[in-house]
DNA sequence: CACTTGACCTGTCCGC
DNA sequence: TGCGGACAGGTCAAGT
């Protein structure tokens, strides 16, 4: 699920509400959602302080007072829902959240504050992880080494855009916008709406892309991730807030699930296929292939 | 090295 | 209604 919208939308959440917690207790009922977390969760997470909570990339990072983050990615379904201790449920109106009592049978990890408030990691398809490391040592994780510049880090430029997209020069455009190496945070769904706003056909292999079209997908980009963010991210079945609600992106959204329906822009019938070995979304009169 | 495919999991939806 | 298969927002490892 979580794109670069999503997990800004979560991050924005969790800093007004966790900064100043202690953390009381840790449970966890996956090896893999929380590995080798016995060793130092005693020593660095309990009785320490949050900080704050920043990202990179689709990964979160929970600042603590002991020198050690929790980095935290949520893969496809993962959620960290707060729940204060007089809620019984996920904060805001039915309507308006998919998330009912906590923990259910996707709860991971269940962290307690001193204050009794709870924050829940769940995570039906068990990808998602979290992870307790030195602060300083967040850097040199795997992940981190390779992971490209923020798209909308405003000292990043449609030059260093296109230059970095010549990593992948023979693989498709749409495959080198998901490939974190070339630029942080891009998922399935603002990459076909970003193609579709620059009128660019998914398939088409990077190489032949002119420095022109490319500038236009920059400038696609920022604009769907900031109006996502805006939006509060995108909610299909399973995405929701720090606080358990739902996104409004998708019902802005082109073409990302609007096969059969009208393309916004000229009327034809938005088509779906399969590149990159993903589902993709492209209105068949604006993104000719060639 | 560059590129593609399958694997990791659970749940849901669709066609027979 | 039941059952098998395809598919779902993301990365990895392993294959060519």
């Amino acid at each position: 699920m979580p794109e670069l919208p999503e997990v800004e939308t979560v991050r924005m959440g969790l800093e007004a509400l966790l900064p100043g917690r202690v953390f009381k207790h840790v449970a966890h009922n996956n090896e893999k959602s929380f590995p080798n977390a016995e060793t130092d969760v005693a020593a660095f997470l309990i009785g320490a302080t949050v900080e704050r909570v920043k990202r990179r990339a689709k990964v979160l990072l929970v600042e603590l007072s002991s020198a050690y983050s929790l980095v935290i990615h949520l893969k496809m379904t993962g959620q960290l829902v707060f729940v204060s201790p007089e809620a019984r449920f996920g904060a805001g109106h039915p309507n308006d959240s998919l998330v009912g009592e906590l923990p259910d049978r996707s709860t991971r990890v269940t962290f307690t504050f001193a204050d009794d408030s709870r924050l829940f990691f769940n995570d039906q398809r068990k990808f998602g992880w979290v992870r307790l490391i030195p602060t300083t040592e967040v850097p040199n994780i795997d992940f981190m080494r390779k992971v490209g510049p923020e798209p909308l880090d405003p000292t990043f430029t449609a030059e260093d855009f296109f230059e970095r997209l010549q990593r992948r020069k023979n693989t498709s455009i749409k495959a080198a916008l998901l490939d974190q190496s070339v630029i942080a945070g891009v998922g399935n769904i603002y990459a076909d709406e970003s193609l579709w706003g620059a009128k660019i056909h998914p398939a088409t292999v990077v190489h032949t892309v002119s420095k022109q079209k490319i500038r236009t997908l920059f400038d696609e980009l920022q604009y769907v991730l900031k109006l996502a963010i805006e939006k509060g991210g995108s909610s299909d079945k399973n995405y929701v807030n720090a606080e358990g609600k739902k996104g409004s992106y998708l019902s802005f959204a082109r073409v990302f699930r609007r096969e059969g329906l009208a393309c916004p822009r000229c009327n034809t019938t938005i088509e779906k296929l399969r590149v990159a070995g993903r589902g993709t979304h492209i209105c068949p009169h604006c993104q000719k292939l060639r």
